[in-house]
DNA sequence: GCCGTTTTCGGCCCGACTGTTTTCAGTCG
């Protein structure tokens, strides 16, 4: 079965191999196009369809037509000649930190190691001893190195909800600690990306060694990987990577920028840069020696002819040449938010809890909460808040916050399958009901405030799941909600949801601890996807309910 | 291999850090 990420797999494959036989500019277009189709919210199918396959960034000739071949065939013959050309444990080798395309070919080439095992031995053999360019630190590092990634070395991406708390904790220490006047978490992580490979961390201090002590110090550094005058390296406990960076308030800004990325992002603003005889980096913007922007964001993007971008929108799709016509619309905000469809109280809730809920509510400025009292599964309608707590809620409900009760209805696991099997759509649709509780989508009235909630599409890139869950959500009249559960598809289902006019419903983690990831995930996801307040169901003054029903 | 309202050829981001070099190569982000 031919899908997306698998056709992004074969073109990073492509340009490991490629890497590795010393080409020079093949492999980051190879990689490029892989990044584009992984960011592609169809299916490759539906593209190659419509003959469109060349709109995709990165894809020209020679990539299209290797896009074809798969699709028909679910192979790339070139991939397959590479494969046998170069070891499979070479390409491997690139997977160890430290070990790049050069080193991982002069080792194969020069040495005859062809992969991570063998290089283990050559090690032990003293093989490397005296070769050209491995001195002893340098081959004690490779030895950790290699022994970390055969140990089977936490390089996964976290999941950006479990950084989140993280992140948190680390810009506290240092603000708290090393008196850094701004502090930032730039990177994918501010990008909102679902998935972070490692943190990003800016700050501005007069006393770069002084932060660099105090972050060392912070009880979640397990080790510093490497320190120099402006920038530092460590390894938390959890295997996570993060790099601190000490910059100037004037650079501020131009700092931001580049570390926020993304890389194809800052590769498109520095190209339209050098079109204009300007240069970009992380100082500022510059006309020969002299810096003409830096101190924020929106300074850089001026200096460039540019509208400032948002964050969430810099993957190099189009937010350029946007932001050159005129200013971006503006995304939904925190503040937009009034009110929550989708609360839960714990399951061992009392009237105290309900009333702490509606007071983190009211301290909120929430006009309305819809508290969820069923889930829809398998059996047709289960109750999760006992009738006492439900009349405890209506009574408690007020003219200043209003509160409902709401149903769940979404892909969970199949409750009867041991391996907890997704089912698709159609088997919900078509599954025995016994339509005895309160919500009888999709014909009662209250219907339209379902949510097609976002558990159980893990797999990275699944389009196909995806749309048909928004096919689904249409059929129900239900808004789609957007959050940082266990899955990591969000912003892509919420991107595909609102082209295709759909609304959308964020969580704002009302009632939860002030660090809890879910109103600040959820907010960056709608972000990405490009949300607008008017496509945000919940930024509606008045709550979505019966009698307020549209036609 | 991709890309282009100044290009269909000749570019392709750029700086920090490390280690092994005595002026630089490799890796990373």
């Amino acid at each position: 079965m031919v899908s997306n990420p698998k056709a992004a797999e074969i073109f990073r494959g492509i340009a490991d191999l490629l890497d590795v036989m010393g080409e020079r500019f093949k492999p980051e277009a190879y990689r490029r196009a892989a990044r584009s189709i992984d960011s592609l919210t169809e299916d490759l199918a539906a593209v190659a369809g419509r003959g469109d396959l060349r709109s995709i960034p990165g894809v020209g000739d020679a990539i299209e037509e290797k896009l074809r071949e798969y699709l028909a065939s679910g192979r790339v013959d070139y991939y397959d000649r590479l494969q046998k050309d170069v070891p499979a444990g070479v390409a491997e080798m690139l997977r160890i930190p430290g070990l790049g395309p050069k080193t991982a070919r002069r080792f194969w080439v020069e040495l005859g190691i062809e992969g991570p095992a063998e290089l283990l031995t050559a090690l032990d053999a003293g093989r490397l001893v005296g070769v050209k360019g491995f001195g002893e630190k340098k081959i004690a590092q490779i030895r950790s190195a290699v022994e970390a990634h055969r140990a089977g070395g936490s390089s996964a991406r976290l999941p950006i909800a479990e950084a989140y708390p993280i992140a948190l904790a680390l810009v506290r220490g240092l603000r708290e600690g090393a008196g850094a006047e701004r502090v930032e978490v730039a990177g994918s992580f501010r990008r909102g990306r679902e998935t972070v490979g490692d943190l990003d961390l800016l700050v501005t201090t007069e006393e770069a060694e002084r932060a660099f002590d105090v972050f060392s110090a912070l009880p979640q550094v397990k080790e510093v990987r490497l320190r120099g005058g402006t920038k530092e390296t460590v390894l938390l406990q959890n295997g996570l990577q993060v790099d601190l960076r000490v910059v100037e308030p004037a650079a501020f800004g131009a700092a931001l920028v580049y570390f926020t990325g993304s890389k194809d992002h800052n590769v498109q603003i520095r190209s339209l840069a050098k079109d204009l005889g300007l240069r970009v980096n992380e100082y500022g913007v510059l006309r020969g020696e002299e810096r003409v922007a830096g101190r924020t964001e929106e300074d850089v993007y001026q200096a460039l002819g540019l509208a400032w971008v948002p964050p969430e929108l810099r993957e190099a799709r189009g937010e350029v040449e946007a932001a050159a016509r005129g200013p971006l619309p503006t995304l939904v905000g925190a503040d937009d938010l009034r009110g929550d469809l989708h609360v839960h109280l714990p399951s061992n809730a009392d009237p105290d809890s309900v009333d702490r809920l509606l007071a983190a509510g009211r301290e909120r400025g929430l006009a309305y909460l819809g508290v969820v009292v069923v889930t829809v599964d398998r059996d047709g309608v289960r109750s999760a808040l006992p009738d006492s707590l439900r009349t405890h809620l209506r009574n408690a409900s007020g003219p200043q916050l209003r509160t409902f009760e709401v149903g769940e209805f979404g892909p969970a696991e199949d409750p009867s399958s041991p391996t907890g099997d997704r089912r698709p759509p159609e088997w919900w649709v078509a599954r025995p009901t016994k339509r005895s509780g309160p919500l009888q989508p999709p014909s009662d009235a209250r219907g339209r405030v379902f949510l097609v909630a976002h558990r159980g599409l893990r797999d990275l890139g699944d389009v196909r799941g995806v749309a048909a869950w928004n096919d689904f959500a249409r059929k129900l009249g239900a808004a789609v909600e957007v959050g940082p559960g266990e899955d990591r598809l969000d912003s892509t289902w919420a991107r595909q949801a609102r082209e295709s006019g759909l609304r959308i419903s964020l969580p704002t983690g009302v009632g939860e601890s002030p660090d809890s990831p879910t109103g600040p995930i959820a907010l960056r996801f709608a972000r990405r996807a490009g949300a607008l307040p008017s496509e945000v169901l919940n930024a509606e003054p008045q709550p979505p309910i019966s009698g307020a029903a549209k036609p």
